[in-house]
DNA sequence: CAACGGTTGTAAACTAGTTTACTCCGGCAG
DNA sequence: CTGCCGGAGTAAACTAGTTTACAACCGTTG
């Protein structure tokens, strides 16, 4: 019957005997216009003959691929709940979001970005006439090189967990995340308190910015002192920069790391130090990855809303695309996190 | 200077003073024919104005829009690293994935497929056109009903851990992996063994293949006794199961879970019922998922190679597009798993 | 002077539809 | 008998190129 692969509407046209322009108006849903019975043959040929629209047509001929693209890193929990929650967004306007990534799943939670590569991506995106573009920043050296580009394609970009004044922007709301954990260190007793920083690079706003928060939240305190240690800009070192803050002169009796994967390298750090959590040592992460509840101790930390960053990143391309939104001026959404309390803290030895 | 958001060739080329037809010439690599400096001009105007190929003008003249469809559950670190794999062999070919599911992250690891949902995603993937599908059938009571369709389109398919008959497919080698654990378990001692199998819906095949292997592995020793019990049809009542099955009459001295998920199930229902692990009770899991590591104690579990899993996916998916595998025959690849012996198995107690 | 090869242009057909402008036909009302 | 309207068809232009056939121009040989 079908001598072709896929159904072209050409076929049910001839199958349902209509003029080709009849069947492209009766299924766009132009229908007041057609008689019934005429409708009813179009339909059922179409069904029949299992035709789709083909949206690369529709792409061509509107400009819309109802396609977004979407840059994050190879994924942990927080990412796989981030991309969910863009993926459940767009899925009720009828777009898709298309994935890259750039690095190795080896290479986790850090890795180089490489600009090369990044690049390339970009432009397989670009290539499918993608209508946004969700990313995280440190993927894209090339997103900073390319933001002309993409501001003549008008090319809407929401960008996650990096501030920017020139795309729109989710992120965790740093501020109050920070004062809560400083809030419940200081409020069991703490006073000599550390903070495990990620890698500092430039692209890594959300780092600079949280481990500041902190300080900050802390110093308002008055009578706590608080001293900061950051990764190296590969992000390898996370063991050995854990081992040096829990002996230096410091003598911390509790740190925030700000991300769960430091928070790890903690863990284990005071593990061959002799050092029992939370008895000697209280521990509070960052994110509420899926490993810190099966931690042992269960880890205390600050869980983000990821489904809603992603949710709130997809709604804002989408109201770039519908217009919604006026040309100008970009937005940053700040998403509470709230505080898990596990068995990971508790108030300092008094004997200490 | 640009008049329109993204370039054309037409821009191309009247930038480059050439014709519509060379430009197009040039560009698609044909150069032979041309002279040095009209390559030259017609290339610099090209990058100058940021002109990029249309994959979708591409997609609708050669049918191949270099794109492959991907539906897959909502990622637990197993299913991150098939998708790397798929992403890693297409990226190679010049192809992208684009990742659709259905359920959601809540329901993990187990969840509803319902149909409609199925329907609607995979339709998704046809109205773009894909060029092939990488599927988990259970999320495709859809693909049980579509696959005629399919193969009329001729859009190949290829399904990752579920045997088929009508289309490719890799998943593990679960007699070799279910023989070495096995194996293990009886070498240290074991002989009254309990197995937690997971839902055994009909599109489950992979949990019945690999707890009836187990059983067979087991009972090829002659004296030892195996028992399963499995979840019900929802997934829902893991916990229930587990502590079922450690109550039960046989009293099981090790137990193994078809999944790191089960296994997470049994060693809490043993922590409920003052069961140490490994002393009064060894548990192995399966496929060394993210948090089987810093499980307490260790998991010991079977290393599944996920992003080769991936990798051969897509490799076959690419061939059958390709035309380098001859029209029929579906072929079955088996991938070997690994024995990851962690804490979590030990001798049983002598005494009992 | 004509033929020739190397370059480039022109025009048309093609991918799968969408959309607009017009036309055509039959039946019914005025 | 004419006008009008609903229901349909026809043709063409348009999306962004790709590809083929053919023509045209140039300077250089024979």
């Amino acid at each position: 019957m079908a001598n072709s692969p896929v159904p072209r509407l050409k076929d049910v046209a001839k199958a349902a005997n209509v003029s080709l322009a009849a069947a492209s108006r009766i299924l766009r849903g132009d229908r007041e216009r057609f008689g019934e019975e005429t409708c009813r043959r179009v339909l059922e040929a179409s069904r029949q003959l299992g035709w789709r629209r083909n949206l690369l047509v529709n792409g061509m001929q509107t400009g819309r691929t109802h396609t977004i693209g979407v840059m994050i890193p190879p994924y942990d929990s927080f990412w796989v709940s981030v991309l969910s929650g863009i993926h459940d967004t767009l899925a009720a306007s009828d777009y898709l979001p298309i994935t890259v990534w750039i690095g190795s799943l080896g290479d986790m939670p850090h890795f180089e970005k490489e600009e090369g590569d990044g690049l390339r991506q970009i432009n397989r995106l670009l290539d499918r006439r993608v209508d946004g573009l969700i990313m995280w920043p440190p993927f894209s050296v090339a997103y900073y090189h390319h933001f002309p580009e993409l501001v003549e394609r008008r090319v809407p970009v929401a960008v996650i967990d990096h501030y920017s004044t020139v795309a729109d922007s989710v992120e965790t709301d740093e501020e109050q995340a920070t004062a809560v954990v400083a809030d419940h260190l200081l409020g069991l007793g703490h006073r000599r308190i550390a903070c495990l920083s990620s890698r500092e690079t430039p692209s890594q706003t959300w780092a600079v910015k949280r481990r500041s928060s902190f300080e900050e939240a802390v110093r308002r305190n008055g009578d706590a002192t608080v001293r900061s240690w950051q990764l190296n800009a590969h992000g390898s070192n996370g063991l050995e920069v854990a081992r040096e803050l829990l002996t230096d002169k410091l003598r911390p009796t509790a740190v925030f790391a700000v991300s769960d994967h430091e928070a790890a390298f903690v863990r284990q750090a005071a593990g061959e130090l002799g050092l029992r959590v939370p008895q000697d040592l209280s521990i509070v992460g960052f994110a509420d990855l899926d490993f810190a509840a099966t931690m042992s101790p269960p880890l205390t930390t600050m869980r983000q809303k990821p489904h809603e960053i992603g949710r709130l990143a997809a709604k804002l391309i989408m109201d770039r695309i519908d217009g919604i939104m006026p040309d100008e001026e970009p937005t940053t959404i700040k998403v509470a996190a709230e505080l898990i309390v596990r068995k990971s803290t508790a108030p300092p030895r008094t004997a200490d």
